[in-house]
DNA sequence: CTCGATCCCTGGACGC
DNA sequence: TGCGTCCAGGGATCGA
């Protein structure tokens, strides 16, 4: 599941092996996770893939030149030189399974690639993604900037002072305050969970609670944790792999993210999950003492409630 | 304002 | 082997 580190590393693999390059045509297959569709094969061909950034869990596939489409048309203008070029840029979200990678023309295309831009060295960048959480979207200008606008900081720039006003701005509980993209961008369960336990901090307390000193250290080791998270190149839990297919490690120094039932590294004690924000939440009941008015071990934990509510038949 | 519930989607795990 | 069922999760949306 790609979270700020796994884009990170997919950004990275991206910006060394495709920048520069030149998009000569945009085949579509499933787009129905794609913002505008047509505006993807409309602008796209003939732009240059200027650098490829991470914002958030995003990346930011910058583009440059003009499309092909509009070639006749802007030399038959006059002088555009004067005009400030308009920033563009093609947005991906690779969802929970989503990839974006380099590939030769003659690999085959698998099950769910769904899109494919050809480049100008005969490389393809395609798109494959299984469920379709993805998201990907072609903006330029106000457009561009009014998207990213809607979007917390950064959790490795933000600063002590940012960080401590953004989380405490809110009464929700901490894990969904970090998961808020709205808040920091980036960070999703796993980092979350991982983060909360290393501060020592419980899931369920409220943001408006947290003393300095806990978003000093939540702060910190977030920040800590993404880092070494992108030194090992993100983590791997389902089928996460960077652009030249190379899965992560960090998967290896999860200490509380899919260890229900096992022991904590520091107490011991049975580390425990719990839904919060409607996402599993784990976390270490001794290391992570539950705030005031909340049950930490036993019946507010909606653990295990309407675990067996009947599934609507599958409408297809 | 904040919450939970629901939907989107499919592969994989699991039980029988 | 094969089928049915459950589950995962980011984000949008809606009603409480």
């Amino acid at each position: 599941m790609p979270e700020l580190p796994e884009v990170e590393t997919v950004a990275r693999g991206l910006q060394s092996t495709v920048a520069g390059r030149r998009i000569l045509t945009v085949k579509l297959r499933k787009s129905d996770f794609i913002d505008d569709p047509t505006a993807l094969e409309r602008e796209l061909p003939g732009r240059q893939i200027e650098r490829i950034e991470r914002f958030g869990k995003f990346m930011l596939l910058r583009l440059a030149g003009v499309p092909a489409q509009s070639v006749q048309e802007l030399s038959a203008s006059a002088s555009s030189s004067s005009i400030e070029p308009l920033a563009e840029a093609l947005l991906v979200h690779l969802g929970m399974t989503g990839h974006l990678a380099p590939h030769f023309p003659d690999q085959p295309l698998t099950k769910h690639t769904h899109v494919t831009l050809e480049l100008d060295d005969g490389r393809e960048l395609r798109y494959t993604d299984a469920r379709r959480f993805g998201r990907m979207a072609y903006l330029a200008g106000a457009a561009l900037d009014a998207e990213l606008e809607r979007f917390g900081a950064d959790p490795l720039l933000v600063t002590k002072e940012e960080f401590a006003q953004r989380i405490r701005a809110s009464h929700s509980r901490i894990k969904a305050l970090l998961l808020d993209q709205a808040v920091l961008r980036g960070v999703g369960n796993i980092y979350a969970d991982e983060a909360l336990w290393k501060a020592k901090i419980h899931p369920v307390k409220i943001g408006t609670c947290l003393v300095p000193s806990e978003l000093e250290t939540l702060r910190k080791d977030l920040r800590k944790i993404l880092l070494k998270a992108i030194e090992l190149r993100g983590s791997s839990i389902s089928d996460f792999v960077d652009a030249g297919g190379i899965p992560g490690d960090y998967q290896q120094h999860h200490k509380v993210y899919g260890r229900a039932g096992e022991s904590c590294f520091r107490c011991s004690a049975k580390i425990k999950r719990i839904i919060v924000a409607g996402r599993s939440s784990h976390f270490c009941p001794h290391c992570q003492p539950a705030p005031r008015g909340v049950s930490g071990s036993r019946g507010h934990s909606r653990k295990n409630a309407k675990r067996n509510r009947p599934r609507a038949p599958s409408k297809r």
